[in-house]
DNA sequence: TTGTACGCGTTATCAG
DNA sequence: CTGATAACGCGTACAA
C-alpha cells in the first residue's frame, strides 16, 4: 500500500499533479469538465485529503488560531473560547487552545509554543498588562486581547463593561430610594475589572448620597466569614439597604444568609449582583442580577482578529460588550 | 531581510544544515563542543526557531492532539480539556480543541477536519455510540473516547461512576431511616448517564424497601414547573423523605423551595444531589452532594492516549473515575 | 487546457 | 565529527 499523495491520485486519475491541484483549490476557470469529473471520480474512490502541513509548508496558510485563555477551567474563560470558536468555524478556521491556568510562566511559555505553529491569528486573555513576548507576537500576526486591557494602545482589544453595568444597577438601586449600599466582593485591589465594578456602583452611590460599604471577603468556606456576613445583615435589614455581589457564588451565599436570618427580598433588604451560572430566575423572589455576556466577547474578538487577518479592518480599536442586567424582583 | 531557516543559521554560523539540524535535536553525542557553542550563540543571537510545518511534513509528528468536545460552554467539557491540557503539557503536546455544540454534524465536520492535521492522537466526548468517522479515526491514530461509552468495546474510555455515585448516597440515605427518596431530574430517557443515575439510587432504594419516585423536570423557568415541586416538598414534609437532584441547578432550585415551605433540612426533609460549580459546602445547612471528578476524566484521558500513542499499553480498556461524595449536614 | 520542474524548511542517509 | 543531498507532500511559475 503506497500512501495517498497527489502524486498517486494523479496517476491514477491518468493527470498531472499540477492538475489535481488545481482542482483541490479551485481552480475549475480552465480545466475541461471532462478532466473535472474524472479527478471528482478517482479522489472520491481513493478517499484521498490532503496533507496539511505541506499545503500550510507551501502557502504559510496554515487555518489555525491560537488562543491564550488565563484558567480554561473557569467558565469564563470557556465561553470565551465557545464564542470564538463559533465564529472560527464559520470562516473555516480551526481554534488553537492553550491554557495559562492563571500562571503567568505558562502564559509566557504558551505562547511561545504557538509562535512556531504559523498560526494566521491570536487571542490572548493577558495575564499581565504587557510582556516581550505579547510585543513579539503581536508584530509578527495579527493579534487580539480580550477581557483584560493592555498598555499598548494599538492593540485590539473585547472587553466586558464592568464600570457601566454596576453603575446601571447603581442607578436602579438609587430609583428604588435605597438609603444603603453594601457591596460583597472577594479582594478588590488584585483585579481592575473588580476595582471598577466597585467604582461604578459607588460613583452612583456618592452622586445620590447613598452610604456606600465595601465587604471585601476571601476564605469563603470559613465559618467567620460567614458569621461576619450573617451579622451584617441582620444590622443591615430594614434600614433600606441593598446588597450587592461581585460574583455568582457570593450572591448565592447572601441569598442563603438573608433567609437564614428571615429577612424579606427586597422589602427588608434588596438583593442583586453578578451571575455567572445561570441560575437567578430559579430562585424566589428571581434575583435582579448583571449576566455577563462572555459569549459575546469571543464571538466579538474572533470578528476583528479575522478583519484584521484580512485587514478589512486594521484601526487600532477597543471593544466594549455590554452587560445584560436582567431586571427581577429583588430590588 | 532574509527570512530566518536552518540554512540561515548554517551560513551565519559558518556549518552545514545538518549539524545546525542535529543540534536542535539533541545530537549531540557526536559534535565537538565548539560548534555546539557557536551554534547555541548564533541561534540566540538571530532568535531562530524552526518551523513546525516543516518538521511535521518530514517527521510526521505534529506534537498535536485532537480533542472533540461535546459543549464546550459547559462546565463539564470545559474541565476535561483543561484536565487534558495539563497532562498534556507534561508531555509536550498541544491540544486541538473542536466543538461539537451538542451537534451531531458539527461533530463529523469537526472530526474530518482533524482528520487532515496529522495528529499524534485524539479524544473524543461522543455524541453517539458509534459512527463511521469513529471508526476510520480510531483506525487511523490512537483514539480515546470520554464521558459517554461507544458500542466498540475495543476503543479505549474514561467515564464517570453514575450508577456507582448515586448508589452511594442511596446507601447514606437507607442508613438514615429514610422510608421516602423523592428523585428530580431532567428528562431521563435522554441520556445513559441520567438512566444510570436513576438506578443506582433506586437500586438501594427497593432492596432496603424505600418508597422511589422519580419526578422529571424540564422548564425550569415555568411558574408550573415550581408549583409542583412546591407541592411535592410540602406533601412531602415530615414523611421521612430525603430529595435528590442530578444536577446542580435542580439542587439550587429544591434548596430554595424547602426553605421557602419553610421545612428544615435534614429534621423535615433530606436533601442532597450532584453539584457542579462547588457551591454545597457554602449553604446552611452545609450539602451532602456528589462532587464529579471531570478534571480526572480528561488527565485520565490524555494518559491512556498518551500510553497509546508510545505504545506502552494498547489493551483496549474502559477507566471509571469515582466521584467524589461530600457528606455534610444534609441528610 | 495541461504538464514540468522547482522550492517551501526540515530531517535523514550516506560519505568523508 | 561534519557536510552533501535526497526526500516529505504540495503549489505555482513557466512552458507546451
Amino acid at each position: 500500500m503506497t500512501k495517498l499523495t497527489i502524486g498517486e491520485v494523479a496517476k491514477q486519475a491518468g493527470v498531472s499533479k499540477s492538475t489535481i491541484s488545481r482542482y483541490l483549490n479551485g481552480n475549475f476557470k480552465k480545466m475541461s469538465p471532462v478532466t473535472r469529473q474524472k479527478i471528482e471520480k478517482t479522489i472520491k474512490e481513493l478517499d484521498y485529503h490532503p496533507n496539511r502541513q505541506a499545503q500550510t509548508l507551501k502557502t504559510k496558510k496554515s487555518g489555525l488560531i491560537g488562543f491564550v485563555v488565563a484558567d480554561m477551567a473557569n467558565m469564563y474563560s470557556s465561553r470565551l473560547i465557545s464564542g470564538a470558536s463559533k465564529v472560527a468555524r464559520e470562516h473555516n478556521y480551526q481554534v488553537l487552545t492553550m491554557d495559562s491556568v492563571n500562571d503567568i510562566e505558562l502564559e509566557h511559555d504558551s505562547l511561545l509554543k504557538l509562535r512556531d505553529q504559523a498560526l494566521e491569528g491570536l487571542i490572548i486573555q493577558p495575564m499581565s498588562r504587557n510582556s516581550q513576548v505579547y510585543e513579539e507576537l503581536a508584530s509578527t500576526i495579527p493579534t487580539v486581547f480580550v477581557d483584560r486591557v493592555t498598555d499598548n494602545k494599538q492593540w485590539p482589544g473585547v472587553v466586558v463593561d464592568n464600570f457601566d453595568a454596576t453603575h446601571q444597577i447603581g442607578e436602579l438601586i438609587a430609583s428604588h430610594h435605597y438609603k444603603n449600599v453594601i457591596m460583597v466582593s472577594e479582594p478588590v485591589s488584585v483585579s481592575q475589572a473588580r476595582l471598577n465594578r466597585v467604582n461604578g456602583l459607588k460613583a452612583v452611590a456618592d452622586a445620590n448620597s447613598i452610604n456606600f460599604e465595601l465587604v471585601e471577603v476571601d476564605e469563603l468556606q470559613h465559618e467567620s466569614t460567614r458569621g461576619q456576613l450573617v451579622n451584617k445583615i441582620k444590622k443591615a435589614t430594614g434600614t433600606r439597604a441593598a446588597v450587592f455581589t461581585s460574583n455568582s457564588r457570593l450572591l448565592m451565599l447572601m441569598l442563603q444568609i438573608i433567609e437564614e436570618v428571615g429577612a424579606e427580598i427586597p422589602t427588608d433588604i434588596g438583593l442583586s449582583g453578578y451571575d455567572d451560572w445561570n441560575w437567578t430566575s430559579l430562585t424566589n423572589p428571581p434575583l435582579t442580577s448583571i449576566e455577563q455576556d462572555t459569549l459575546s466577547v469571543g464571538t466579538e474578538a474572533m470578528k476583528t482578529l479575522i478583519d484584521r487577518i484580512s485587514h478589512t479592518n486594521d484601526e487600532p480599536n477597543l471593544k466594549v460588550i455590554r452587560s445584560q442586567i436582567n431586571i427581577r424582583k429583588s430590588i
